[in-house]
DNA sequence: GCGATCACG
DNA sequence: ACGTACGTGATCGCT
């Protein structure tokens, strides 16, 4: 390897494009895209690396017109903008290069590519071997013996870069760097405005230029020139051809300097570099400023507590001070439980002879008591072992919920999520400590990381606890965190806790009786098709419908002919073969995810006790698994039939109660529209009065098809209304759907004025909220793609409606719940689904709990329309609906 | 692990 | 021109 000091330059705007449009968008909490940002880094590291090089600088393009503008005034004049999403990095790139002390070159009056072509020949001359890094090929005629063009490609398997010296160029385009100049010059470049010469492309140019080595003397040999259509060509532009030529020729005499010592690279990691990458969230990256994270370490002394007395005294000491704690389990298996009172001092407990788990979670209760407050993160999976009565429940502070609520459309609210965008810091994730071990595995392997990883989250959430407490305060959300989330973990908890009683033997009937039926369409399918193949594998079923049957084949999915069952419900006439598919996806559906699904969650208490997420969705709703009880059949009646197996306890009945067309009121409220207020005051039928008032018709005379289409203009408003999702919704088309749109917002000006500027002000903001202050940012919006961009102002219409109709829901499950609760009635509020709740109600309870209910739905919230409520009592949830 | 499909609000 | 209705979760087939 030479022993000659080698600078690296860089071409910004080029490797920054590159990266841009090499990788998928990222965009950190702030709504900031970043892609671009982390690929310049990625390449520059490699590139480094690679080549051990002690000096670096960047050159950048400015705005200001230069020297080629004045001489061409088409120069680059039709370049298409940079998107906003690149264009808002440029900035972010410039200050991490500051932050690295990378010299950031620019000068006002020429491109970055003559800045790099008289840097580089300066460093040359002073004995240092040059790289210069662009994207852009033009850079190519800078290459000599010692000055190497080094040009990055994103590839899927990584970064490649390929390599030109002075040969490597001549090898690959037949012309040496400086004739490089020249045959662009007579081909011309559309993306840089020079013209070239009309009819002649690369092959001639190249052929042109290879034999006569100039411009000028293939002019001087102009009766030579072959083809034909060449020749008269560059006779009749040649002027066109030299300008050209002295458009695409970089300058290398530019007044512009570097200082060889500004450009040595002392330590690219300082603390600003550092800050900056922890706020745009590489954390890729952060490992490369391990010494700075190391000086920052504090020392925090862990301790492992299994003597019963250490434990008393340690319990004793934390005495009524601010505590974080987390209880450490698998199942209902409890291992012990880590805590601090201190950021620098974290103990675990483990659950091992005298220190049994009751033990344990009776001190842990005990000293939430006394504290004035407790963090934890993930609380409610928690609460089977703890012991927190009423008047405690406001001490303890979630930071998972926190950090939902700050931002919910990150997928994981883990301990080492919180301390990254909290503190700065990045710490060990549990994988990474534990890899993929059972906890009790994990503790015999290796004790040291296992201490690490129990006592992470009492220390992170001790740490970040005010300073998320700060954040929620600062975005409004204070009151919604601490009157309605975290009340709610608790409610969610008892509805876990209690479950849902399902006929375990009926849903084995069931079951049963689908298997008949399954097994006569399957046959029925096999003998249409001809042959047997997988039904419930849509590329064997797209095979057979539309190669081997020739069936007319609807719209496309990335891997082949869609089956879905709108494709498959307008093929039905055509076939009855295809009837019965759509009724043996149906019966399959039920049979696997609904009767097999179901019994395999009957715990021995005969009930289901599913899981209910308050940190999933990006508006606001809590969704359910492990099994999902949101999503029970309704809709059709042989589904609908399942729900005859869930039922309520002996001597209890179900009381189940639904709001009624909340998203539509709350979108009444918000937008304050009169026709809209006026229609709910009235207690129509919406549906109807908007199909009257939309299709100009008296209410009496709304046909049963016309109050149809209103009511998908109703769900189309509430998604985010566009004339294609309508068409798609009704099988109309776009121009009928829009003229439906129009009439709508003719009659509903309101609605139309409340979304145009929920969107306007989306796009002002970054973010919607709710009419109880919860945020959800809409990065979208700042998309340059028509797509994603659409995407956002549906979202910007949609999430401020439904998140707000999912607070209401929530303040109500609170309330029913802690009215059952503290006036020691029997009855318990078991599932929520979206916009109804269900009380497994004691007999003799039933009036109480039905007033109870009402009420506690339409009190939630106080809206300009009253919010009406359903409710219905059964046996079982069929009969409660 | 991901796409297609389909169950719900 | 672009080409989707908003929000979820479970199951299946396939790579």
């Amino acid at each position: 390897m030479s022993q000659r000091e080698k600078i690296v330059l860089i071409d910004g705007h080029s490797i920054l494009n590159r990266a841009f449009y090499g990788l998928p968008t990222l965009s950190n909490s702030e709504g900031l895209h970043t892609n671009a940002v982390y690929g310049f880094l990625n390449i520059m590291f490699k590139v480094l690396e690679e080549e051990q090089a002690g000096y670096l600088a960047v050159a950048f393009d400015l705005k200001a017109p230069t020297f080629r503008h004045k001489m061409y005034e088409g120069y680059k004049g039709t370049r298409k903008p940079m998107p906003q999403e690149l264009h808002e990095q440029v900035p972010l790139m410039k200050e991490m290069l500051r932050a690295m002390k990378i010299p950031v070159m620019e000068l006002e009056g020429y491109e970055a590519d003559d800045i790099l072509g008289t840097v580089s020949r300066q460093m040359a001359a002073q004995g240092l071997s040059v790289s210069i890094v662009s994207g852009d090929r033009d850079l190519l005629q800078l290459a000599t013996e010692e000055i190497l063009i080094r040009i990055p490609k994103t590839k899927a398997t990584g970064t490649e870069i390929e390599d030109y010296y002075a040969k490597d160029v001549q090898e690959r385009y037949q012309v040496t760097p400086t004739q490089f100049i020249d045959v662009k010059a007579l081909m011309g470049d559309a993306s840089d405005n020079i013209p070239g010469i009309p009819g002649v492309g690369e092959k001639t140019a190249t052929k042109i230029i290879a034999q006569y080595g100039s411009i000028e003397n293939a002019y001087a040999h102009i009766e030579e020139i072959t083809p034909n259509k060449a020749r008269t060509a560059l006779a009749e532009h040649y002027d066109m051809a030299q300008l050209s030529k002295t458009l695409a020729t970089i300058d290398l005499a530019v007044p512009f300097e570097l200082k060889k010592e500004d450009a040595r690279i002392e330590n690219l990691y300082t603390r600003e570099a550092l800050e900056l990458c922890r706020r745009l969230e590489f954390k890729n990256l952060l490992g490369r400023f391990q010494n700075i994270g190391e000086q920052e370490e504090k020392s925090v002394s862990l301790t492992r507590v299994t003597e019963f007395a250490r434990a008393e005294a340690l319990f004793a000491q934390i005495g009524g001070q601010p505590f974080a704690f987390q209880l450490i389990f698998e199942g209902q298996e409890l291992f012990g439980v880590s805590l601090c009172a201190s950021a620098e001092r974290a103990y675990w407990v483990e659950a091992e002879g005298l220190l049994t788990p009751e033990y344990l979670c009776g001190q842990i209760s005990e000293l939430i008591a006394r504290a004035s407050s407790a963090g934890t993160i993930h609380l409610k999976e928690q609460l089977a072992f703890l012991d927190i009565s009423r008047e405690q429940r406001d001490k303890l502070f979630d930071a998972a919920i926190a950090a939902y609520l700050v931002n919910p459309l990150k997928d994981s609210y883990e301990y080492e999520d919180i301390g990254l965008e909290y503190l700065g810091r990045t710490l060990p994730s549990r994988a990474e400590l534990l890899g993929k071990s059972a906890l009790p595995d994990a503790r015999e392997q290796n004790a040291d990381s296992f201490l690490d990883y129990v006592c992470m989250a009492p220390l992170t959430v001790f740490a970040a606890r005010q300073a998320m407490c700060e954040r929620l305060r600062e975005l409004g959300m204070w009151e919604l965190f601490e009157k309605i989330e975290m009340p709610l973990a608790y409610t969610l908890a008892d509805m876990e806790r209690e479950g849902i009683r399902v006929k375990a033997e009926e849903l084995r009937v069931y079951g049963e009786q689908l298997v008949g039926r399954i097994g006569e369409l399957e046959q029925q399918i096999y003998t249409a098709a001809g042959e047997e193949f997988n039904i419930n594998s849509p590329k064997q079923l797209g095979v057979i419908l539309f190669e081997k049957l020739k069936l007319p084949h609807g719209k496309k999915t990335k891997t082949g002919y869609s089956t879905a069952a709108d494709v498959l419900e307008k093929l039905a006439e055509e076939s009855p073969m295809v009837s019965d598919i759509l009724e043996y996806r149906q019966l399959t559906k039920l049979k696997s995810t609904y009767a097999d699904g179901l019994a395999n969650y009957i715990a021995p208490d005969g009930r289901i006790h599913g899981k209910f997420h308050q940190t999933i969705t990006a508006t606001g709703r809590i969704s359910s698994t492990e099994p999902n009880l949101q999503n029970i059949p309704v809709r059709m009646e042989l589904g609908r039939l399942i729900r005859k197996v869930f039922v309520p306890d002996d001597g209890f009945v179900f009381l189940d109660a639904d709001y009624s067309q909340i998203e539509l009121r709350v979108l009444a409220h918000f937008s304050d529209d009169e026709r809209l207020i006026q229609a709910y005051r009235d207690a129509q039928d919406i549906h109807t009065t908007t199909a009257s008032q939309v299709f100009h018709v008296k209410p009496e005379e709304v046909t049963p098809l016309l109050r149809r289409n209103a009511k998908a203009v109703n769900f189309g408003i509430v998604y985010g209304i566009s004339s294609f999702g309508l068409s798609q919704g009704l099988s109309i088309t776009r121009q009928e759907a829009q003229e439906y749109i129009e009439q709508y917002f003719k009659t509903f000006p309101g609605i139309k004025r409340f979304l145009d500027q929920t969107v306007a002000d989306a796009k002002k903001n970054g973010y919607v909220t709710t009419m109880f202050g919860r945020r959800r940012p809409v990065p979208e919006l700042s998309s340059s793609n028509f797509m994603q961009r659409s995407f956002g102002e549906r979202v910007a219409m949609n999430a401020p409606i439904q998140g707000t109709a999912a607070d209401i829901i929530k303040i109500a499950m609170n309330r029913v719940n802690d009215c059952l609760r503290s006036r020691r009635m029997r009855s318990r509020l078991i599932l929520q689904v979206h916009d109804e709740l269900l009380v497994e109600t004691a007999t003799e309870e039933l009036d109480e709990v039905r007033e109870i209910m009402v009420r506690e739905m339409q009190q939630a919230a106080e809206l300009k329309v009253r919010l009406e409520v359903d409710i219905h009592s059964g046996e079982n949830w069929y009969e409660a609906k």
